[in-house]
DNA sequence: ATGAAAGCGCTAACAA
DNA sequence: TTGTTAGCGCTTTCAT
């Protein structure tokens, strides 16, 4: 009796090596396009393949050789600029038999450890870390446990490649424009930090530099205004709320928020004051996230180009699992600045 | 010799057997907690876990049992909406040992099939299909391979458990707004689609058929306006230069898009066009999305409850895991609209 | 309550 | 080129 509910018993290789009258071995060859198979046997066992429906069972293959699955590891699924690196990334797989995994870590440390062990139990092949907020001493234990990419983050790493976006020239190619459209009182939300290490390490510690050198550069070091927030549109919203308090002779012309989904919240506090962009204040962002692009928006950014950078990240990667000791590589994308109508010369 | 780059074996259950002093079959049966264990074996055991700093091999696993693995497979990474689902779920697993998998068909069917059969390779506990776009039968094929939950989905599922919105209420309530505001000329913007079976089951159908049956309610059936584009930022973009190619008199007073996301085209448009909203023209989305409340763009929608519909989902898919002949349920939310300032009495 | 042994599906080492 | 065999780490009978 085979009710609507019977499990159907999976086709295993040994069903396709039966079916095609050879040995398993020769058909797992067959398989993985592994040398040592003549033409006849291999018809014979992809027509079997064909026939039975046959797919590999990974969890089987994981205890022997790879699972062709890349983990990918995301703070936060609602930044869309992750989602121009996992599309970049997917766009590079597709004509291979890899599958991209995403988990995200709630932007929280505690969650990140646990999702990427997750996913080193689940034998991922490889790792695509991306901003990650773990220590270097952690990476580092994840990138010789697995082969692994960091995207969007500027530890030094012997273990593990990087790719990411030259943020200190970001920063300045921002600071050039508003300078350049008159502006002197430009601020810059930042997200804080206190740790000197990680300081280091993190994208917003070099815009945060990148605005400061190029501030100077541009004769404006006496205006330098940083506020320290969180890198989210709260922090967007509440780094704006203390700029407007200030007396007005002290409130910035133009602000220049570390990330679009700061900007996001920094939109958030001027629509709520009453204040019109660019008219009131110019402001700018960093990523050049699809909702900057928006109509009603139409933020100056950064473009970081996230499209390229998850496609090279995963190039690195498939690099790395096929020879793990390959050294280690730094690659480093120039970022371009996209003007939109938010910014305007100052009042 | 042990280099930087050299494998540390994992440890296994083996090794937690043998540092405990018990048999592999106590070790394994203490660490899923399965009866039949002394309380004295079962500290020396989970004694021997930690101090070993012991993780079991979800393939390994998956071969015999279980491996604590879900999967998501979303339409599209980009609708913020899809990620309250995401939250929802991952928080109803936050103290379980389940983790969440997602990955993207990237609104694409035959990815939408590949993805979901890679998952099903890679021996997930459960599937949670979000929105799915392939037929009933695919659909069909893959509850009774594995334990699966439909979301945001509207056909008739013997094998399968279905979380829904209201669609049909949904949109009912944005027409009762607008035409409690006075409009009378409200268009709709729908996701074209032409088979008849799907159509039955996709939700943009059932908001147009809300919307279509609360214009007669509210008398205006003569104002029915569908046009039909694809459900994006760029078919909600061009919805809306079709409409505003018409001669002032046959313009909508107010647009009502069948998603936030393509009401984002819509913006996109009447920005472009030198329209203000809601000066000139009303306009209301469906989902509530993050950015739906960003303050330039405002948007007055639909809260469908992502967060709920993706805690329900979990919770009975987990149920499903636990016994799979449990009979499906259909468990369908009531959405709320939202008010903001995109939508005003016209002029 | 505890343990011995078989076996999940696959691949790699080895033999023919 | 092809096949035989062992074993990856775990859970599950089935004894004890």
């Amino acid at each position: 009796m085979t009710d609507s509910l019977s499990r159907v018993r999976r086709v295993t290789i040994v069903d396709v090596a039966r079916h095609a009258g050879v040995s398993t071995t020769a058909a797992s060859k067959v398989v993985r396009n592994a040398a040592g198979t003549s033409a006849q046997m291999r018809s014979r066992v992809l027509a079997a393949v064909d026939q039975l429906g046959y797919r590999p069972s990974a969890a089987a293959r994981a205890l022997r050789g790879r699972t062709y699955t890349l983990g990918v590891v995301l703070p936060d699924i609602r930044n869309p600029f992750f989602a121009d690196i996992l599309d970049g990334a997917a766009e590079f797989l597709a004509d291979t038999d890899y599958q991209l995994l995403t988990a995200s870590s709630h932007d929280d440390e505690k969650d990140e450890g646990r999702v990427t062990e997750a996913m080193i139990d689940r034998s991922m092949d490889g790792l695509l870390l991306v901003a990650p907020i773990s220590s270097r001493k952690r990476l580092q234990y994840f990138a010789r446990t697995v082969p692994t990419v960091v995207v969007g983050w500027h530890g030094p790493g012997a273990d593990y490649d990087i790719v990411a976006d030259d943020d200190f020239a970001g920063a300045g190619l921002v600071v050039a424009h508003l300078a350049g459209l008159g502006h002197h009182r430009i601020a810059h939300i930042e997200h804080h930090e206190t740790d000197p290490v990680r300081l280091a390490e993190m994208p917003n510690a070099r815009r945060a530099d990148g605005y400061r050198y190029a501030m100077q550069a541009h004769g404006l070091a006496e205006q330098i205004d940083i506020v320290s927030t969180t890198y989210n549109r709260e922090g967007g919203y509440l780094g704006t709320r203390r700029l407007l308090d200030r007396p007005a002779s002290g409130r910035p012309t133009a602000i220049f928020a570390g990330a679009d989904i700061v900007a996001m919240g920094v939109l958030d506090a001027l629509t709520e004051a009453g204040l019109s962009v660019p008219g009131d204040i110019s402001v700018a962002g960093y990523d050049d996230i699809t909702f900057a692009s928006l109509g009603p928006v139409s933020l100056t950014t950064v473009d970081q180009a996230g499209h390229r950078i998850g496609a090279t990240a995963t190039r690195l990667l498939l690099d790395r699992i096929t020879d793990r000791s390959r050294p280690a590589s730094q690659v480093t994308f120039s970022p371009t600045l996209v003007t939109r109508r938010s910014t305007a010369p100052p009042r």
